[in-house]
DNA sequence: AACCAGGTCTCGA
DNA sequence: TCGAGACCTGGT
């Protein structure tokens, strides 16, 4: 198929999604209860699994017209180079359910034991696929399930997604109620899950809800905002400042910072503008 | 071997 | 509303 601007490595290589990994120069990945293989060439995308052209599009959110937004965000230097550093990613349009219990797990952990915790969640509770891989469980799959979760080494975590699996089964959490909501809506409803505070239900807002405007604070982008925009303080205070400075698409913002921090931790490999001094 | 991690919870001011 | 401490576990 044809893409508009797009750069596969960027997009599924930047910590918003857990289950894709490089395959010598495809990408594999499984998304739901599909697996998936993909390669770009240029503008074309080569694609093998169960999808159509149609679902890729809207997971890859093909109709963001990325240049409008950079032109929208990049209300700064630092933002405007990185841009350009990192030109063709894109955030990702996961389903809620998905993204939320991913997110779910991934607090006070970093990416590489997030992609296994979700990986034997899913070969523990999820179906097995035709081609050996395993489909992320449902509710119903963990709530029901008669696999040991300990094997999951969730920590914690283990109680916050059973919960969580448990009260969606139930109809006590709403999937569908909450994407009808607007955005300061959906936080505050994903708030009263336990396990689930300010920083995921903003990940949960921005790649699952189409909240453009949600903008994630994490350690690297609590750093970068003090580093670069002399930006500290609660969550409240930096994460509204930043959707203040970067409009309605700051989640792209976010995700561009993330990247562009994830790049320069992975020291050594290609390095990014650094912009590391409140020019002002 | 320490330190850190796509944070949240609880509690006290 | 905010800040301080604790926290499963595994990466680096």
């Amino acid at each position: 198929m044809k893409v508009p601007l797009l750069d596969l490595g960027y997009t599924l290589d930047n910590g918003q999604v857990f289950r894709w990994s490089r395959d010598g120069d495809w990408w594999r990945g499984v998304v739901g209860s599909r697996s998936i293989r993909l390669l770009q060439e240029g503008d074309r995308l080569r694609v093998e699994g169960d999808v159509s052209t149609a679902f890729l599009r809207r997971y890859l959110r093909l109709d963001d017209d990325l240049e409008a937004i950079y032109e929208d965000i990049s209300r700064d230097q630092c933002i405007a180079a990185i841009i350009e550093r990192f030109r063709g990613m894109r955030l990702i349009r996961q389903e809620v359910w998905e993204c939320s219990a991913s997110y779910l797990l991934a607090s006070y952990s970093n990416v590489s034991r997030i992609k296994k915790m979700i990986e034997a969640l899913c070969r523990t509770y999820g179906r097995r696929l035709p081609d050996g891989q395993y489909a992320f469980p449902t509710p119903e799959e963990i709530a029901e399930g008669t696999g040991d979760i300990g094997i999951c080494r969730l920590g914690y975590r283990a109680d916050w997604i059973r919960c969580y699996a448990r009260a969606v089964r139930d109809g006590d959490f709403d999937l569908e109620h909450l994407q009808g909501l607007e955005y300061e809506q959906a936080v505050s409803y994903l708030k009263r899950v336990k396990g689930i505070g300010d920083k995921v239900a903003d990940c949960i807002a921005l790649f699952s809800l189409d909240h453009l405007q949600a903008y994630p604070v994490d350690v690297r982008i609590a750093r970068a905002m003090r580093e670069v925009y002399g930006v500290s303080g609660s969550y409240r205070k930096v994460s509204g400042h930043a959707r203040r400075h970067f409009g309605r698409y700051a989640g792209y913002a976010q995700e561009y910072l993330y990247i562009a921090e994830d790049r320069e931790n992975r020291k050594g490999l290609e390095p990014t503008p650094s912009c590391r001094s409140p020019s002002r």
